[in-house]
DNA sequence: GTAAAAATTTACCAATTGGTAAAATCCCTA
DNA sequence: TAGGGATTTTACCAATTGGTAAATTTTTAC
């Protein structure tokens, strides 16, 4: 095979066009075949973003085995092979695709802990949740698929990544309770629970519009939703007369 | 392999002799043709039951597209041509698993009007769909992948079944807040609240066993988001001061 | 025991899959 | 404007897919 062109081994001409190199220059500096990678295009970029939102679709539809790269490529008007330039295979796409998900998921994440008052961190963390689930339903969606086969492919990015955050938000809550400010209840499953509700308004649109005889849901269903999800959960943390024995 | 087959040959069991046809028997009789078909034996309904089984997690795993009948058939013993004696084609296979999964839910769905006192029949409600995602999360998780591919196969059945399902629930809950033995909320979306979070541990055990850093979710694990969802929606419904506004 | 029905296997098939290798074209820069 | 890297296309490929049709074997009813 020896490798997916771009590399160039052969290339002697250490090339690199003197000018300035704005971008990495990792500096292989290698004698022998250094190869200077160019740095990326703005064009090239921009092709790749294309072919990621494209696979985002494709893999949220029909899963990491149901996709299939002739698909993706022929929904931007490229061919597989071009996209096979860009991605050097299925998993490889398919990560980068979760990769960018996540990330951006987790970007929303942190606020909990910024403001000082919990009714108010949960309503806006509820929120961002909700919100997320509407303009990007299908990295949610990717990401349910790739969880609900037993996370086969990025199982270890999530207890690398997720892990950690989850940990961080338990605490502040724990924090919270022990200054009485909310009831004392098992926060990780709190957490599981706020999770699976927001994500479910990404991922059962469709179910949900079914069954409410609409073709869609609307800016008015989510704006129920968050209500409704608010209510119960700031409710259910209220400090509580009788506290509910969680763990 | 060749024989794999295991069963008939040797067993002779379903055997039934001569005597009575307990079952069906159907009875054609049609002069023309007669065609007799026999009615379906019962170790025929069991080896449908074992494909169907094993459909339902190739389905849950890969989904309709990534599941192949081959490794199906190939799970329990039997070539995918046998298979495709028992069930015309893939699409047929998906659409009984489906239904038989969505029976088995709907089964358990409408005690909540059972009981004449709301918290009891709303805990035994939670109880039995997180129990039924303990037991059967193949099941959910096919009929999830499904929904959140946005229900190409099966939105029909899903119009037809849950539809008027879910509206009998709500009215119920709208009689008891009338009653002003709960609080007055959106109750098409609190059932999909309810849906989502207890579907959400079958669909995800996987996802919060790992961030519990435990090989899998523990009866402990349930009882403890049973109890915590009961308790964000019992609270959430209490008849209240201030009503929440909702619609 | 025998004929018929049921169940299983064998033979094929056309289409699609992800992927490699290399040739051809494009396009930027010196 | 020429050279060379970046990009695209062309050729192949082996494996797998769902499916049809027909033979063959096994079971069952009588």
């Amino acid at each position: 095979m020896t490798d997916a062109r771009q590399s160039k081994a052969d290339t002697p001409a250490p090339r690199r066009p003197k000018t300035q190199r704005t971008t990495n220059t990792v500096a292989p500096a290698a004698a022998v075949d250094d190869a200077t990678p160019r740095a990326p295009t703005a064009s090239r970029l921009l092709k790749e973003q294309g072919i990621l939102t494209e696979a985002e679709n494709h893999f949220a539809q029909f899963g990491f085995e149901g996709a299939s790269l002739e698909n993706i490529a022929a929904a931007i008007g490229i061919s597989r092979h071009n996209l096979l330039y860009y991605f050097p295979n299925k998993e490889a796409l398919y990560q980068r695709v979760l990769d960018d998900v996540l990330t951006q998921w987790l970007a929303g994440m942190d606020d909990l802990s910024q403001s000082d008052d919990p009714q108010q961190a949960l309503r806006r963390y509820i929120r961002a949740k909700l919100q997320y689930s509407r303009v990007r339903p299908q990295g949610a969606k990717v990401f349910t698929k790739e969880v609900i086969a037993g996370a086969p492919r990025y199982g270890k990015a999530i207890a690398e990544r997720v892990g950690p955050l989850l940990k961080t938000e338990v605490r502040t809550f724990e924090r919270w309770a022990r200054e009485g400010r909310i009831a004392k209840v098992n926060f990780t499953h709190l957490m599981f629970i706020i999770w699976s509700v927001t994500q479910a308004y990404a991922e059962q649109e469709a179910q949900f519009a079914l069954l409410l005889g609409k073709p869609a849901l609307t800016e008015n269903d989510y704006k129920k939703a968050e209500e409704l999800i608010c209510h119960l959960v700031l409710r259910g943390l209220e400090p509580a007369r009788g506290n509910p024995s969680t763990d």
